[in-house]
DNA sequence: CCCGGATCGTTTGCATGCAAATTATTCTGC
DNA sequence: GCAGAATAATTTGCATGCAAACGATCCGGG
């Protein structure tokens, strides 16, 4: 009789790792994707970063807003938000005031300085989209457009 | 003669930020679509995070690698690369060597563990992957991919 | 052979991000 | 009107990520 190394030695479908190619997974695109319109964004508008910038948007489209409905709005946790709103209230761009109506929340909003650097960083904000869809036909970004909101 | 607020009173094309809406920025779709991906991980494969995931992948495809060039392969700079590395390690699956013929070199390698940890994983990664798509078509899906491959 | 540039790894500093626990406050059903 | 559920904000801990500066090593040209 042969011997058999071990009971594991049965070979199945033989090479179940050698199949997953990394640089295929969608998520690993997703994330190289995300870097290279970081790198855009911060070299166009390098006062603040892309969540920073989010807010003070968001500030501007809205009004002012509690923090914990702004991270709603904005696609971040209690903890994130409250990060980011510290360092921009650091900066002056945004102040926090107690909402008479409710002690526990805090109402955000956007300072004059705030405003002002929002409102000249939107041409900015344009071309940082432009310079990420570049390598894409008109057609292939509304295709793209469509597909993300599906998945968000 | 009647007053004037300031100079800065003229209005000229009216509301610049009012056009800008944040929902709408590829970047912030990005974030959105990217946290909902880490979201199903996460859920999935709850003993290593995606960049871990990521480099015992890597490692699985191609053997042995440098530090450095296993963070180009995986997408991660010096530094960050150097936490996933110290993190794997900790926990025993992957082990680091100094190569004979550069002594600046380190060579990451997968153990036996980090190799059994990943076969195991990559149907649950293949998981993901159809959980994270699922909101679309075959066509999509293609057209996602293509669309991606050409942003990275 | 040797010097200047390139590469490798490390460290520090800052900024997300998420999970989980905590406190304070408000709301809701009975 | 009041106990329990829900919400708002904070804090801690961990894990990316990037920028910049650094020392050690290697490599190529003169």
């Amino acid at each position: 009789m042969l011997a058999r190394k071990t009971v594991t030695d049965y070979a199945p479908a033989m090479a179940t790792g050698k199949n997953y190619i990394l640089d295929d997974q969608i998520g690993f695109v997703l994330r190289r994707v995300t870097q290279r319109h970081l790198a855009i964004f911060t070299d166009a508008i390098p006062e603040v970063t892309t969540t920073q910038f989010a807010t003070l948007a968001k500030l501007a489209e809205m009004g002012p807003l509690s923090q914990n409905l702004l991270g709603r709005l904005t696609a971040m946790d209690a903890a994130t938000i409250k990060g980011v709103v510290d360092r921009l209230r650091k900066q002056g761009l945004i102040e926090t005031t107690a909402d008479p109506d409710d002690r526990r929340r805090l109402t955000v909003s956007l300072t004059d300085a705030g405003r002002a650097l929002f409102e000249r960083a939107v041409p900015a904000a344009q071309a940082i989209t432009e310079r990420t869809l570049a390598p894409l036909s008109d057609e292939e970004r509304q295709a793209l457009q469509a597909i993300l909101l599906k998945l968000a």
